[in-house]
DNA sequence: GAGATATGCATGAACATTCATATCATGACA
DNA sequence: TGTCATGATATGAATGTTCATGCATATCTC
């Protein structure tokens, strides 16, 4: 038992893994966690939290529905609509109920909300070329091709 | 701005992609929480939690510490600790302080736990058969090579 | 071998998320 | 037109997560 504890867990060789290593699942949601948290911990530094990069960047070229973003930022909508209530609290997003259909409201990004995602992104760009020490750009393209394809096509 | 209401943003265009569709980062996030998400709803079913079935998987075929395991299933040490007290409470793991040691805790999954656990990861291994809707199993072998590289070698 | 430093885990308070449900708007239809 | 089913968003209470920190143990340095 004293081997299995002393080598690094967090990096499974590639060949064995008996469960929770080869299932695609976790592989995904480690390597999202990954990703994701380098970045995640950039902007907290900058006291940004997760959830304002996120929405902000999905409002930042096109107005979305509260629904609609819930789904793209990836939250449940109870969940997005108080994170919206900070967001319009600090001038970053504005709420529009939409008058041709009362019961939806329109998110739409301020210019404050605009200058913040803007540099947040280019920071988020930046930070993905440290991929390219981990992947080819081949195997990137073909990577996002891949992941393109599972999400429009998973049941 | 109605046209861009309209068609669902959940299923981009491959192709077109600004920001955060063509994101790696995001791509990963949605990928994960599309294919994990279908199951966690099945746990949630049989009133199991998402933090359950991490840890109980991890703990399956072999012990682990406190810090191993909150890397395994990246969940912060905080927020483990109080995962294990609630399953050790359930009667699913153990905590026993190492001898050799006495900083460290091993966490032992009980018979119980290894019960539970092993019948949802046959769960688990039925839900993966989904994904062949979605990729061919060559697509799936070369993903997940892909995803264990890109872990393995990212900064 | 005593003090300084580091490591592993636990815990309380602050904060975020979620479930269930409320609210309000719309459309259907009798 | 009034009622009902449905849809979009908001909100309160319960729950979960995290940060900061505490305590205990181990290691290092002189």
């Amino acid at each position: 038992m004293d081997q299995q504890l002393q080598d690094a867990p967090e990096k499974p060789a590639k060949g064995r893994d008996p469960f929770p290593d080869g299932y695609l699942g976790y592989l995904l949601a480690r390597a999202s966690h990954l990703v994701n948290g380098k970045f995640h911990k950039e902007l907290a530094r900058e006291g940004v939290q997760v959830s304002t990069w996120r929405i902000l960047t999905a409002v930042l070229d096109c107005s979305r529905t509260v629904t609609q973003l819930a789904d793209i930022v990836l939250m449940k909508q109870p969940t997005l609509s108080k994170a919206l209530g900070r967001l319009e609290a600090e001038g970053l997003v504005k709420r529009l109920r939409l008058d041709e259909e009362r019961r939806v409201v329109l998110v739409e990004i301020t210019p404050e909300g605009k200058a913040l995602a803007t540099r947040l992104r280019d920071k988020a760009k930046v930070n993905e070329l440290y991929l390219e020490d981990a992947l080819t750009l081949r195997e990137m393209d073909r990577l996002k091709d891949t992941l393109h394809d599972l999400i429009e096509r998973f049941p």
